[in-house]
RNA sequence: GCCCCCAUCGUCUAGUGGCCUAGGACAUCUGGUUCUCAGCCAGAAAACCGGGGUUCGAUUCCCCGUGGGGGUACCA
């Protein structure tokens, strides 16, 4: 067992879902380990039981499965901690760091409102660390009378060397004796934690800015317990477009809503990696191995940024293009079973004309339903013509008609059915006619599709193969007939 | 109220006293490629919060404002 080795962990609070800054905690965190060899431990944050659902941390368990975020230890639950919370906690009432408070929370709502000043300008006056002596607690509470132990904080200054924002101080007297012990017995938060990072033996505690307040607290603890703290890196939050605290007006929060709408999660990864760090170089667009490789604590920003839906589209679409259609493969054949478009056991049977089809429509994705957005007309047996098209370009459908027949005999006996050979013969056809090449190139591409926009003619052509192109031109002209009669 | 963190284009950011006429990317706009759309290529517009210091010289260091964020619970 190597002691300097890096331990770290992500500590999520069941909430039923996996928000975008919890999932950037966790993938720097991850990332740090992946990147030192070191361990990344997970643990939810449980001690407030009345709000724990079991099934809550399954949504986040998930989020990080589907952001590849795997763990090495855990996952751990803080609740199942309780005795040794508590263990701790008498310890510190032992060693005198913690007094027991007979204060009851109606008593302290009296004090704060008779305080004069806002109520989160009270502070608690320590009425039973002078009024109570120590022997007078221990028999009130073997009587049964109800109280929570409250730690003592000590005189003076508590300082640390933040990794992220340097050194960050507070004077101890604007902290006031929290409470380590509820009433019931159960632990509050600062003490958990504590107990918790001491015992899976974390040295390196990576969580957000919000946690700054906390820190000195847990480090008074940590003092007191007699034990060597973590180092700690606060990293700042992530806002909304607003500037304000990114929350559920600002739009999907949670990893799980990305996903859904089609985001990659390495495109996810690479995003969120970059909302707050940066490599010092102006490569932009990186893999999960090379965001391992190049990641690291000096980097990360101080400054909270704001989540920019618009470059996680454009990142997304990067990553699509650079994701083989191999790879896109099971997605979208789900996806496209799903919407009805196509028997996926038949699709899979001819996966070269699979993969040159997502091929095909990778470049206009920029999320993975843009893919099956617009794989009916390559899928449908039958070609449903768009009469908005159809206005402008089969306008005139006798002639239309007689075009794409006169196009039809050329293609029937065109050798080899490649991309060059055909826009060759098309662009001869249309100068035969005296028309420019469009006049030919947009009935057809109504004829093969029934709609007016699509990738390059000639690769849909190469895709649809001769056969099916002949058959799709007899179709429209077969319509056109009509059309004109 | 008090405490803490932060402050470069609309957004993500580079920048650690002179290399800055402040660089890149997203978004926006304009051209180009072209059979449409997307893409791609080229270009444009766009920022150092304010005031004092320190210094020969501040975006960069210090102080004060201002602004934003966080915390201030028997929540985590």
């Amino acid at each position: 067992m190597n002691e300097s080795q890096l331990r770290v962990r992500f500590a999520p609070s069941p909430t039923g879902y996996l928000h975008v800054g919890g999932a950037r905690t966790a993938l720097f965190n991850w990332l740090l380990a992946r990147h030192a060899g070191g361990v990344f431990i997970l643990r939810i944050e449980d001690t407030d039981r009345s709000r724990s659902e079991e099934a809550m941390t399954a949504a986040i368990l998930e989020g990080m499965s589907w952001l590849g975020l795997d763990w090495d230890e855990g996952p751990f639950h803080q609740a199942d901690g309780l005795e040794r919370h508590r263990a701790d906690a008498f310890r510190l009432l032992e060693a005198g760091h913690a007094y027991r408070c007979f204060c009851t929370p109606g008593v302290l709502e009296e004090r704060r409102a008779a305080a004069g000043t806002t109520p989160d300008a009270y502070r608690y006056d320590r009425h039973c660390l002078t009024a109570v002596p120590a022997a007078e607690g221990e028999r009130r509470a073997s009587a049964g009378e109800p109280h929570t132990i409250r730690f003592q904080v000590p005189d003076g200054r508590t300082e640390w060397q933040d990794a992220v924002h340097g050194v960050i101080g507070f004077d101890n007297a604007d902290i006031e004796d929290f409470i380590i012990l509820r009433t019931d017995g159960s632990p509050i938060y600062n003490l958990a934690v504590v107990s918790d990072d001491v015992d899976m033996r974390v040295n390196l505690v990576l969580r957000g800015d919000d946690h700054i307040s906390n820190t000195p607290k847990q480090l008074m603890l940590y003092r007191a317990l007699g034990v060597e703290p973590p180092r700690f890196a606060h990293v700042p939050l992530i806002l909304g477009t607003d500037g304000k605290r990114l929350s559920k007006r600002h739009g999907a929060t949670a990893v799980g809503e990305y996903r859904h709408q089609g985001i990659l999660p390495e495109a996810m990864t690479n995003f969120l990696a970059l909302l707050g760090w940066n490599p010092g170089t102006e490569e932009e667009i990186f893999t999960v191995p090379e965001l391992v490789d190049a990641f690291s604590l000096e980097r990360i920003n101080h400054k909270s940024a704001v989540f920019d839906p618009d470059r996680l589209l454009w990142l997304n679409g990067q990553h699509i293009s650079r994701t083989s259609a191999a790879q896109l493969a099971d997605g979208f054949v789900a996806q496209v079973e799903a919407a009805g478009l196509a028997n996926g056991q038949e699709l899979r049977a001819r996966d070269q004309e699979l993969h040159t089809l997502i091929d095909l429509l990778k470049p206009r994705a920029r999320v993975l339903d843009d893919l099956c957005a617009q794989a009916g007309p390559y899928l449908a047996e039958r070609v449903t013509v768009d009469e908005a098209a159809a206005a402008k370009h089969w306008k005139e459908p006798a002639l239309a008609a007689e075009r794409l027949e006169r196009l039809r005999e050329r293609l029937a006996g065109v050798e080899p059915w490649d991309e060059e050979t055909l826009e060759g013969v098309l662009r001869e056809e249309a100068e035969a006619l005296g028309v420019g090449a469009g006049k030919l190139i947009h009935p057809l591409r109504l004829a093969l599709l029934g709609v007016a926009v699509s990738p390059g003619i000639f690769e849909v052509l190469v895709y649809f193969g001769r056969e099916r192109t002949l058959l799709r031109i007899d179709d429209a002209v077969e319509n056109l007939r009509r059309r004109a009669a």
